[in-house]
RNA sequence: GGGAGUUUAGCUCAGUUGGUUCAGAGCGUCUGCCUUACAAGCAGAGGGUCGGGGGUUCGAAUCCCUCAACUCCCACCA
């Protein structure tokens, strides 16, 4: 048998072929029935997007809790997708676009969109396929896209709804602008960074006084044009003079008046700031404050307009190096110098995002916050690891209005329209709006569909996706069907932590306002993917290894496996392809187990050895313990201890003592009994490692015992029995024998004697040992004597309170002996101080526990036996 | 500027209400083995003043104070 299996496994071949078997029998299909459900839905991956490692992490751990669920018998539903990625798909279609010489400009909307289609048709989805390989169990006929039918609609419902409730609204204001696509941005798709820039020094001549000037630092000189004043602090005693007066902007000699307002600092550069209410945040303020105008000079691609004089038309940033030469050249520059500012740049396209006043919708989010943060304070949702409820409530305690319009045509279309009488209707179509036009205004009865002008814009990704756990069963459009009765609320969320506020915290807030029912119970957020170094994998640092070619040279399961170990929750993953090589080389182990247990001749007449009986025994025990220990990591989430614990009662207990232990000599048979038992705890290893490994646990499931068609280890229960006190006693039994083995292996290595060579073994213990067998197997044991002294001419060692003894007929290096054991004397005595001084001290003795007293006084006990049979042997070694 | 978190072996991390020999695991390292499932392996060993300092306590990796380093989030003073 073992001659058919390579020593090596082969996870290709294998791979495919079950995940089409798991596909063939619908294994991942769910429908709503009588049993408990265990939903959960993907965070929906970019329709543009390919695998990378951050999503091969966060879907490896939602196919485990998926599986585990699976195997527990729930009715497990995982809904895939695909975000439409509004602002990132059109920035892809526009350079694909570009590639084949088409403007974008050149097309309306309708042709740009029929390519942005025919785009995603082609390109889009790619990572659907993709997590088929990672083994991803999800219910592919439940694929859904964020620009679908339902989706799409239930998005339109949802802003006409919000809107008729006025919680949306429209209005002018300060936005954070994305010259480069054109479009408005939410705060949180804008990403500040440390940007090494200069502070210029310039000069406004005071107009009431011509021969003075004053001093004003900016960053940003090329928005002069737009400076409707000049504000100092009204506390700063060098500025008074100035007050009421005015000053005229350098080379455009426009007069503007100087204000005074707490918001300058005094010690900042001159003390003085200029104001532009169109291009800063704080500026607008201010010009709001003192009702100042507003002069907007860029055009929306960060061009200046026709306010920026002779630089109209000339990008910001050259017309900052411009404008600087000018003022040097006027003599308007009195100085430049180095400067560190933190400058946002829009997350999509890595442009500097310019402040901008502009019409936009928004929804107002205070009433939403209030329910959305409640929940997860009082851990109804339960976030792990909970250190992120702080994140989420600073957060949702400062939230703002959420800018919700973009300036695109890829996404959903606001369902706003103009009426010739520049009012505004809101309803999920054209005809609609027309009718509640005409039964507002007395003029509307002459007006057709075509008379109304939809909104140009686009609503954010987010607002969709905020939907996603809903819309995915069609809970907005058919509140009452018995899909999102049954799904709803979903279990648990996998995502990483930086979307916590883009969706998580949205999420929430619609869920609760649309269902009145939170949308999932525990948020599982993963950490960040990191190289070697420390460094965020991105494709533009080249430091992301492709996942697929991973799996492709490790094997899928080995490379789950990688990962898996060293992702314990929100902590960051530093990716070594190392840990997939371990991954790898578990399988392999288990593979290898199969080979000898399938090995095996096997005799049905043969009676059970008592050393096989004795495994067994132990083993079940261990078995059991170990999987009530994992159970409980995995209610905890703690997936990476759950899995290490069973690598090492694989690795350790099943491979290297379980297996060694039931092994007959070379060349001959197993008894029957053994083998089988053998093969059941293989079975349920490979149950309980499968959520983390789904295909080499198919494989060798399959392969243990005959199946019929249909099979699968993913629905086999795995045996939850309580660890039994006949147990316990065989564990501790075994622990000792196991000292003893661990003993005697030491001293062979320590004397160089070889393994083959049998060894006589003397024991002098209180009681015998129940696993005296196991001993003589796994020590290569020719006799086992009890003696009640100490034996001349032999080497020792202790395991617990049990000594035990090696004759070495003569050959045994006395002073060597003599050395070892003076070591261990000194520690045990050093040993036995402490825990003397701990007892003699008689506010411990009285203020500590019992128990922990009489652990101590054990302790003692102990140790002084241990010296004492020490120095027994000590001096039958002098004698 | 505000907030949160982290700091334990060479690396990555466990360590629950302070108390059993509690200083742990995996990987790596070192030593010896091609032992008849597996060298992608087997057996064994070494390795840490628990970031520094102070305190509370009979007792501190664990609680408190303080300092330091690192990470993340939020804010955005031109």
């Amino acid at each position: 048998m073992s001659g058919e299996l390579s020593s090596k496994y082969d996870p290709h071949q294998i791979e495919d072929k079950w995940y089409a078997y798991w596909l063939d029998h619908d294994f991942f299909h769910s429908e709503p029935d009588q049993r408990e459900a265990y939903s959960i839905v993907i965070p929906p991956p970019n329709v543009t997007g390919i695998l990378h490692m951050g999503h091969m992490l966060n879907n490896t751990l939602q196919d485990v809790l998926v599986r585990r669920a699976r195997m527990q018998g729930k009715n497990v539903c995982w809904v895939p997708g695909m975000d439409h990625a509004s602002i990132a798909t059109e920035a892809k279609v526009v350079s694909f676009l570009k590639e084949k010489g088409i403007d974008k400009n050149t097309l309306s909307r309708e042709q740009f969109l029929e390519y942005a289609w025919e785009w995603k048709d082609k390109y889009g989805g790619i990572i659907l396929q993709q997590l088929r390989k990672l083994g991803a169990s999800c219910d592919w006929a439940r694929t859904r896209f964020t620009m679908d039918e339902v989706c799409s609609e239930s998005v339109l419902d949802v802003f006409v709804d919000l809107y008729k409730r006025g919680l949306i609204y429209r209005g002018v204001r300060m936005v954070n602008w994305d010259p480069k696509a054109r479009t408005a941005l939410s705060d949180e798709e804008v990403i500040y960074k440390e940007t090494q820039g200069k502070l210029y020094y310039l000069r406004y001549r005071v107009k009431e006084a011509p021969e003075r000037f004053l001093i004003v630092a900016t960053t940003r000189p090329e928005t002069i044009m737009g400076d409707t004043a000049v504000c100092v602090n009204p506390d700063d005693e060098r500025y008074h003079w100035l007050r009421g007066k005015h000053v005229i902007v350098p080379l455009i000699n426009r007069e503007v008046p100087v204000i005074e307002d707490s918001y300058v600092d005094k010690d900042f550069g001159t003390g003085c700031l200029k104001i532009t209410p169109a291009h800063d945040i704080n500026d607008y303020n201010i010009g709001m404050k003192y009702k100042l105008e507003s002069l907007d000079v860029f055009n929306d691609d960060g061009t200046l307009n026709e306010l920026g004089g002779k630089y109209a038309g000339m990008d910001r940033f050259a017309v900052r190096k411009q404008i600087v030469a000018d003022l040097k050249q006027a003599d308007l520059l009195e100085k430049e110098e180095d400067y560190v500012n933190n400058v946002g740049y829009s997350e999509r396209t890595d442009v500097a995002i310019e402040p901008k006043l502009s019409m936009q919708w928004f929804l107002k989010m205070e009433e939403l916050a209030k329910p959305a943060l409640r929940v997860v304070m009082d851990d109804e949702i339960q976030f792990v690891p909970a250190k992120f409820k702080n994140t989420y409530r600073h957060w949702m305690e400062n939230v703002k209005d959420w800018c919700i319009s973009r300036q695109l045509w890829w996404g959903h279309r606001i369902p706003a329209y103009y009426l010739p009488n520049r009012e505004v209707e809101v309803a999920k179509s054209a005809q609609e709006a027309l009718e509640q036009a005409k039964a507002k205004y007395p003029e509307a009865s002459a007006w057709t569909v075509a008379d109304l002008k939809q909104d140009e814009d686009v609503l954010d990704t987010w607002f969709s996706s905020w939907l996603w756990p809903i819309e995915v069963f069609d809970g907005i459009r058919k509140p009452d069907n018995p899909e999102i009765s049954y799904y709803y609320p979903t279990a648990d969320l996998v995502t990483a932590p930086d979307i916590i506020f883009f969706w998580v915290a949205r999420m929430i807030m619609a869920g609760l306002d649309y269902r009145k029912q939170i949308p999932f119970k525990h948020v599982y957020f993963t950490g960040t993917v990191r190289d070697k170094l420390g460094r965020k994998m991105s494709k533009s640092l080249g430091n992301s290894p492709d996942p697929i070619m991973l799996m492709d040279k490790y094997g899928t399961d080995g490379v789950r496996v990688g990962m898996l170990l060293t992702s314990p929750a929100g902590n960051d993953l530093p990716f070594d392809e190392s840990l997939c090589e371990q991954g790898r080389n578990f399988c392999n182990k288990i593979w290898n187990a199969l080979r000898l247990i399938k090995g095996w001749n096997v005799d049905r007449k043969l009676p059970q050895p008592e050393s096989a009986r004795l495994a067994c025994d132990w083993f079940d025990a261990r078995l059991c313990q170990a999987l009530q220990e994992a159970d409980e990591n995995m209610e905890k989430y703690r997936i990476s201890e759950a899995l290490m614990q069973l690598y090492k009662l694989v690795w350790d207990d099943f491979c290297s003592w379980y297996l060694e232990m039931i092994k007959p000599a070379y060349g001959q048979p197993i008894d029957g009994l053994t083998q089988d038992r053998a093969i059941r705890f293989m079975e349920v290893l490979m149950q309980a490692l499968h959520p983390f490994m789904p295909f080499i646990t198919e494989e060798i499931w399959h392969s243990l015992v005959e199946r019929k068609e249909g099979e699968s280890v993913m629905f086999q229960p795995l045996p939850k029995t309580g660890l039994s006190e006949a147990q316990r006693l065989v564990l501790d039994g075994f622990s000792r024998a196991e000292q003893v083995i661990m003993g005697i292996r030491a001293l062979r290595n320590e004397k160089n004697i070889p393994n083959k060579t049998p060894l006589r073994l003397l024991a002098r213990t209180a009681e015998k040992n129940a696993f005296d067998s196991l001993i003589v197997k796994l020590g290569n044991i020719e006799s086992l004597e009890y003696v009640s002294q100490a034996a001349e001419g032999t080497l020792s060692f202790m395991a617990g309170k049990d000594e035990y003894f090696v004759p070495m007929d003569g050959h045994v290096d006395v002073e060597a002996e003599k050395a070892r054991i003076d070591k261990d004397l000194a520690y045990l005595r050093g040993f036995l101080q402490s825990v003397l001084k701990k007892l003699e001290n008689r506010r411990f003795v009285e203020s500590a526990p019992v128990k922990v007293v009489e652990a101590e006084r054990k302790k003692q006990a102990d140790a002084e036996e241990k010296i004492a049979a020490l120095e027994a042997q000590l001096k039958q070694l002098t004698r």
